[in-house]
DNA sequence: TTTGATTGCACAACCGATGGTGCAGCGTCA
DNA sequence: TGACGCTGCACCATCGGTTGTGCAATCAAA
């Protein structure tokens, strides 16, 4: 291996005759308010490109105290929903001028603080919290070392917070499933399955789903009907097998409350014939361009990432990050 | 905004009475090589840790020339192939103690350029170029800059790559496909969507799909037959519309190549009663949980990326990012 | 007790970019 | 002709760790 250093400005400054300050200034483009003459200006940059200059953005960053870097920590990368979180995080990234950072902390809290702690190392001049399992520990790290952060999917206390609006979503979905059927529904017709029922999303959500369904039937869901059994298709799986032995058979619709989680149930659900949909509906909390297209229909919710991100850049860039609370954002209901 | 500085060595220093190189290197752990007194260490961390020290990783990267960083580039985050490719290099880069960035360039290749130039700005003691559209330019730059890097998924000349092994995959799925018709395949019976027919993977997928034809059938796919209308859903709806016209009727198979384009070519299909698949198959390169539960059966090749990070982390490990070549994983096949 | 080795830590240069400050050279005006 | 201002650039400290080197104190050996 040739040790061939990366080119500095003080390579492009000997090379062309000048000082290092004043390369450095005529490529940062601080150059006009140093009084730089256009032609001295010129000649550098042709000295730098021809050399293949780039700048060090450590040295950068640690002289200016900006890294340029921008940071967002969430649970999965390999989800539909997550990754247009990504997806759109990176495209409001990129118009602010700042590299993204995107790590999963695959929903484990020691994780997710062990990540954040890197990512403060590696200076990142903002933070996005997505979907954080403890949302606040993280709020306190990021105040400790004075870096702006908000939290999104999931909503903290000591931060701004970006979150779906789960209540109208869920209450959307119920209703729509509710009414699908050829009689009026009983309150035992329902089952929500999956999430978990200390995360604020599933909380909301349950409390959509339940307080339809005490506007149709005069009564909540008793606690057969509702099995926060967690995320993962295993575990939907299994609790979807276990509802079946109860009821014998279908019940008249189900409340998915994940894509994932729809992997279980679905397991379950492709064993039976296609007799046995007729009176069958499901609703899926989340979207998924082939969920429309299995042998019944499935209503679903799809969570504007994108507008949450822009909803969460916006707040950031009005510097409410602080005290802008809980900001909502409703998902679209697709039958 | 108070404005707090973060902790540096040197408030430690002042803090615990030592010098700054002495808390230096008890935080970096050379101190047993510096003949530092365990005592002094044990105090130091103690009073880091009481000022919350954490340290600053560019001013480190600037002395050590290492940053910390890993960088990929990939087309998208949102869709299951690559975001299983980020999950995977994570894990990876996880074990190494290295932070990722992930940074996608939507297929655009002045984007690839430009993404790379900011990961090498930003130092990244190694690159993972996945899904390039036009990998050897950036070869190039990183090897200006003195940077390992290595392709995936699609193939350069510059630097040792791992794809998927697209030949194989495409050949067992398209005997498949022939397999699965009550009469003999005709040379006709069997059709190609998606992709590009610049993209190394297409083209093998393309000679696999032909071979298997040339086999079984003693000729090619025709012109008509094969439609590398490109990624997007659109596109390939507008494909397989296309095909409908010519046809008339739906064909006995028909390979899609990549799931994005089975979305169009699915919006198509689903318009089509029941009966009209009896006599159909599909195949999908690149695998969806849901795709295996539509009212026709799909096959499907399921693409290892962990395997395939695995792969090129353990040759740039073993230094051979320069000469290893092309190495190709086996994807595995979903009937 | 003297010498030499070893222990335990401090000093200072350095990584590359940035920005405040200083200072020649030149033009302007009285 | 001298005071003054402006132009155009160089000098140098600085950001926070890292690491080669220096040196006093301690200890062992003679």
């Amino acid at each position: 291996m040739e040790l061939k250093r990366k080119t500095t400005i003080y390579d492009v400054a000997t090379a062309s005759g000048v000082s290092a300050s004043t390369v450095g200034s005529v490529l940062n483009g601080t150059w006009v308010k140093r009084r730089i003459s256009k032609d001295l200006a010129d000649r550098v940059i042709d000295v730098a490109t021809s050399l293949g200059y780039r700048q060090n953005r450590q040295a950068s960053a640690l002289r200016t105290q900006r890294s340029g870097l921008i940071g967002m920590i969430l649970p999965l990368h390999d989800n539909r929903y997550f990754s247009s979180l990504s997806q759109a995080f990176e495209a409001e990234a990129r118009q602010r001028d700042l590299c993204p950072m995107v790590v999963s902390t695959l929903r484990d809290p020691e994780m997710e603080k062990r990540t954040v702690a890197t990512l403060l190392s590696h200076n990142v001049d903002l933070l996005f919290i997505a979907g954080a399992t403890d949302p606040d520990p993280l709020s306190r790290m990021c105040s400790n070392a004075n870096i702006p952060h908000i939290n999104v999917d999931l909503p903290g206390n000591l931060a701004a917070s970006v979150v779906s609006d789960n209540y109208f979503g869920a209450s959307a979905l119920t209703r729509h499933l509710a009414g699908l059927g050829q009689s009026p529904v009983t309150p035992t017709d329902i089952h929500f399955i999956g999430g978990n029922e200390s995360d604020f999303n599933t909380i909301e959500r349950l409390r959509g789903f339940q307080e339809v369904l005490v506007d149709l039937t005069s009564s909540q869901a008793g606690p057969g009907q509702v099995d926060t059994c967690g995320y993962g298709p295993d575990a939907a799986e299994r609790a979807m097998r276990q509802l079946l032995d109860k009821r014998g058979t279908l019940p008249p619709a189900i409340f998915v409350n994940s894509t994932i989680a729809f992997e279980g149930v679905f397991r379950v659900l492709k064993e039976f014939p296609d007799s046995a949909f007729d009176q069958f509906s499901v609703g899926c909390y989340d979207w998924d361009p082939f969920l429309s297209h299995l042998h019944f229909p499935v209503a679903m919710v799809r969570q504007d990432a994108r507008l949450m991100i822009k909803t969460a850049f916006d707040i950031i860039d009005r510097g409410r990050s602080k005290d802008a609370g809980i900001i909502q954002i409703r998902p679209e209901i697709l039958f």
